[in-house]
RNA sequence: GCCUGGGUGGUGGAACUGGUAGACACCCGGGACUUAAAAUCCCGUUGCCGCAAGGCAGUGCGGGUUCGAUUCCCGCCCCAGGCACCA
């Protein structure tokens, strides 16, 4: 066209802002329950208010657009909310730092962000909007709290708990990563504490078994999930002590092997130590033994595996299988935490039995043989774990070993010193944090009465505002006398409030709940509400939450159904992890120095083209490689678009019907415009390859583009182009939306929110003539064109005819054919 | 060590259910436009051989199944993530 205009780009700001600006003016992304439609609830996990959005939150929420927009395009009622995860230690190190209070720095950033995420054009229904830090929110967290007390899910203990010396407060099992904090990457030391726990493993059982109903989950989270919920069945079972009262009672997942049982090995803090070690021979030094582990257990190094040691206590049990006597070693490696406290023995079976055995020159007896092999135990080099024949078994030899499980449990239960017994690996989850940005938990100390839950007429607890005498205004509640000092609701005496609060992870693993009825004011959530949306149809969001609030958040669904709120038993369908985003090969970060602020890039290109970029470059659960050239040709291909539809506006807005005979260019591209909403449509329904979604529109504009090229003298219908073009925009429309509204607002003179995804034709998308690829002997040899029906001999005719196919099977004998429809032939010599 | 993923051009990535490997894009090279540059447009772009037609090799490595393997099977190597004395 007018050569004038060539490198013409389009204005992406006062795009932008004029539809970001419609958008919120019209509301038209507000939602409320509408009978007449499906419901589809898609969520992104929320952030945190640090301050302002990183390429993390523009790549996870650009995804979660996407989604919302084309199911909106699709006819579905879409509910699309986001809000702030705003309690946490960031705010209180912040207003440490500038002498301010954690709320305001909270509701700042808040604020800031906002407008970020409204600069994306991002399509919530900001009506929902929720921060976890608001009274109006936390205070019904306080309420499940109670009734949670209330019905036994909730208990204190002292326990030996993972303290982060740097964030000054305690962290949850699952928040230690690789032995340090999973925040500040701290190491994290025990200490013995008092603390609130959540009975998660109440719900071991029904969040191992319920993730079989997550199939729109990736397999890889589950399978973390299942790990991490570590469940083992076996056998609980009793040692006497030889010439003692004391039994020791130990869990074993091989009952199969105790017939090989040569020693009993029990945790340095095992309690029944302090009345078996009395009057023994070494006391004094076995006492000091265990001192030295238990401080070297302390010392939770996140390398590798200390070595193996472990002392005689001087005592024996009795295997009460075969009355065999066994010494019993306190073993360095026996976790306290886990089953029992102590286990049995069977070097032969186990590599830290093994390990122990050999260091310390103790039996080795293999009672299980592998299929036609038998063991010795003088000879073996490592333990045999794997499963095979029983063998020194008494009445169990030659069982194999599965069935010798249930047999020996059985014969204990039978003789009374066993149960079979099901343990897991995952710990309740304590709550306790000793913070003050958090949310307070609504309990009351008195001295007479025990522990008393605030009534629920007095909810909120709210955070204290004031400062008491020489602190500062976020100094944990335990230092505020104003805010613990209280009256028992019991006695009327005085009283003390609970002053830690809760972990953040307990706000985040309800909201998705509370968008259904943000701001209900009598009650946490409306059942009605609830049940019609809930559960979330596809939750987007990092792998790195695999574990922690996946995990918490399923248990508090069960937990709130329990309490009669909500009546689904899982929170998220279908889930989606997406990758990271990287730069230069690892994550970005403020110390490598490889940050890119999408604020910029936004300035810089408009939030069209970011959006577009980083939904091209990789698929959604792949690492995003950021690539500044990648977004300037995500630009080009923008603004390609923009010149197409300028240079030929006359042309896409005038167009006549066509008659009812179509040129083969009409076709061909008729064609193609149906071909790419299949492909588009399946792209995006299948898994959300947005990338190849994206692609297959480039392949379109590319063809559309040299359709009309005058200078090739291709004539094209109209109708047709505008077919093609209309079709670009309302497939691009839910990844590049201004841009596309723009371009619609244009051509058709209204609005694109209201337009449908476009349905795809089957027959015109159908291949006229295909090209049939010929190999001899599997390899490619020539390329046919042929009408899409040909039948298989006239193929093969043509096929033995082709030059270069009749080289390669000259003066040989054609052994047999084969025809794969609609792709090849392939003649075999 | 165990459990997941993954390994494809210079780069990001495509390839339905065993059937044209490298779509789409980035980079790069060449050209057009321009006084010049930018922008834009066109052509080329897995390697090797060849003027070309075409050929040979090629999806981490080594085998296998098959008319045909990036795809399935066996054995290795490497990378990323998760768990890690869980009895």
């Amino acid at each position: 066209m007018t050569t004038s205009q060539s490198g013409k780009k389009y204005e992406f700001k006062t795009i932008e802002d004029k539809w970001q600006r419609f958008w919120s003016e019209n509301a038209t992304y507000r939602t409320t329950e509408d009978a007449t439609k499906e419901k589809y609830y898609v969520l992104e996990m929320f952030p945190y208010p640090s301050g302002k959005i990183h390429m993390g939150h523009v790549r996870n929420y650009s995804i979660g657009d996407v989604v919302a927009r084309y199911k909106r395009m699709r006819g579905y009622n879409v509910l699309h909310p986001m809000g702030w995860d705003a309690f946490g230690l960031p705010a209180e190190n912040a207003a440490q730092k500038n002498n301010s209070h954690p709320a305001t720095w909270t509701y700042a950033n808040i604020d800031y962000m906002r407008e970020q995420l409204r600069q994306l054009g991002l399509s919530y229904d900001w009506q929902r909007e929720i921060a976890t830090c608001n009274p109006g929110y936390f205070r019904w967290e306080q309420l499940f709290f109670i009734e949670m007390w209330e019905k036994g899910i909730i208990y204190q203990k002292v326990t030996t708990v993972n303290w982060c010396e740097s964030c000054q407060t305690v962290l949850a099992n699952e928040q230690v990563i690789e032995g340090c904090c999973w925040r500040c990457d701290q190491p994290v030391m025990p200490r013995k504490m008092n603390g609130w726990f959540f009975k998660i493993t109440d719900y071991a059982e029904e969040l191992l078994a319920d993730l079989e109903k997550l199939t729109g989950w990736p397999e890889k989270v589950v399978t973390m999930q299942r790990n991490w919920i570590g469940k083992s069945t076996g056998l609980t079972c009793d040692f006497p002590v030889d010439g003692r009262d004391e039994k020791i009672s130990i869990f074993t997942t091989r009952p199969d092997t105790i017939f090989g049982v040569t020693f009993m090995s029990i945790a340095a803090e095992h309690p029944l130590l302090d009345a078996l070690l009395p009057g023994g021979e070494n006391e004094d030094e076995i006492r000091k033994f265990i001192d030295q582990i238990i401080t070297e257990k302390q010392r939770k190094s996140n390398e590798e595996e200390p070595e193996k040691k472990g002392i005689f206590t001087g005592r024996y049990c009795i295997n009460p299988f075969n009355g065999k006597k066994i010494p019993l070693y306190i073993a360095n490696f026996v976790l306290m935490e886990y089953g029992t406290g102590a286990v049995m023995a069977v070097p032969a079976h186990d590599e830290r039995d093994f390990e122990f055995a050999r260091k310390y020159g103790l039996d080795i007896i293999p009672v299980i043989m592998p299929e036609g092999m038998t063991l010795i135990g003088e000879s073996l080099d490592q333990a045999y774990t794997g499963p095979g024949t029983l063998a020194n078994s008494g009445d169990f030899t030659g069982l194999p070993s599965e069935e010798a499980k249930g047999r020996i449990i059985a014969h204990a239960v039978d003789h009374g010193f066993g149960a079979p017994h099901v343990t897991y690996r995952l710990r309740d989850w304590g709550i306790s944090r000793q913070r003050y940005w958090g949310a307070p938990i609504p309990m009351i100390h008195c001295d007479s009465c025990g522990v008393q839950p605030v009534p629920r007429e007095q909810l909120p607890v709210v955070l204290p505002e004031d400062v008491d005498s020489g602190n500062s205004r976020c100094d944990p509640l335990h230092q505020r006398p104003s805010f613990y000092t209280t009256t028992c609701p019991v006695c009327n005496g005085p009283a003390r409030r609970e002053t830690d609060t809760m972990d953040t992870f307990v706000e985040s693993s309800w909201y998705f709940a509370r968008y259904t009825c943000p701001r209900l004011t009598e009650a946490p959530i409306d059942r009605d509400k609830a049940s019609h949306w809930l559960p979330v149809d596809q939750y987007i969001g990092g792998v790195e939450h695999a574990i922690l609030h996946l995990l918490y958040s399923r248990f508090f669904t069960k937990v709130l159904r329990d309490l009669g709120y909500l009546t689904i038993d899982e929170p998220f369908t279908n889930l989606l992890t997406q990758g990271m985003v990287i730069k230069d090969g690892s994550k970005m970060s403020k110390s490598k120095g490889n940050v890119v602020d999408p604020h910029d890039l936004v300035a810089e290109y408009g939030a069209d083209t970011v959006r577009l970029f980083s939904l091209f470059a990789a698929p959604p659960e792949k690492d995003l490689e950021w690539n500044a050239q990648g977004v300037e040709g995500a630009s080009r291909f923008i603004n390609r678009i923009y010149r197409f539809v300028e240079n030929n506006s006359q042309s896409l807005t005038n167009t006549p019907s066509p008659g009812q005979v179509l040129s083969e260019a009409d076709r061909n591209l008729h064609r193609r415009t149906h071909q790419t909403i299949r492909r588009v449509t399946e792209n995006i329904e299948n898994n959300f390859h947005f990338n190849t979604a994206i692609s297959a529109v480039m392949e379109l504009f590319n063809v559309l583009s040299n359709a009309t090229e005058k200078e090739k003298r291709n004539t094209v219908d109209p109708y047709y182009v505008k077919e093609a073009m209309n079709t670009v925009l309302l497939l691009l429309s839910p990844m590049i939306p201004h841009f596309c509204s723009e371009m619609w607002e244009r051509l058709e003179r209204g609005s694109i929110e209201t337009v449908s995804w476009p349905q795809w034709d089957a027959e015109a998308a159908a291949e006229e003539r295909l090209t049939i690829v010929v190999q001899v002997n599997g390899k490619v040899r020539s390329r046919l064109e042929a009408p899409a029906d040909i039948e298989d001999r006239p193929l093969i005719d043509m096929a033995l005819t082709d030059d270069n196919v009749a080289r390669f099977i000259s003066g040989k004998e054609v052994k047999k054919t084969i025809v794969v429809k609609k792709k090849l032939v392939n003649i075999v010599i």
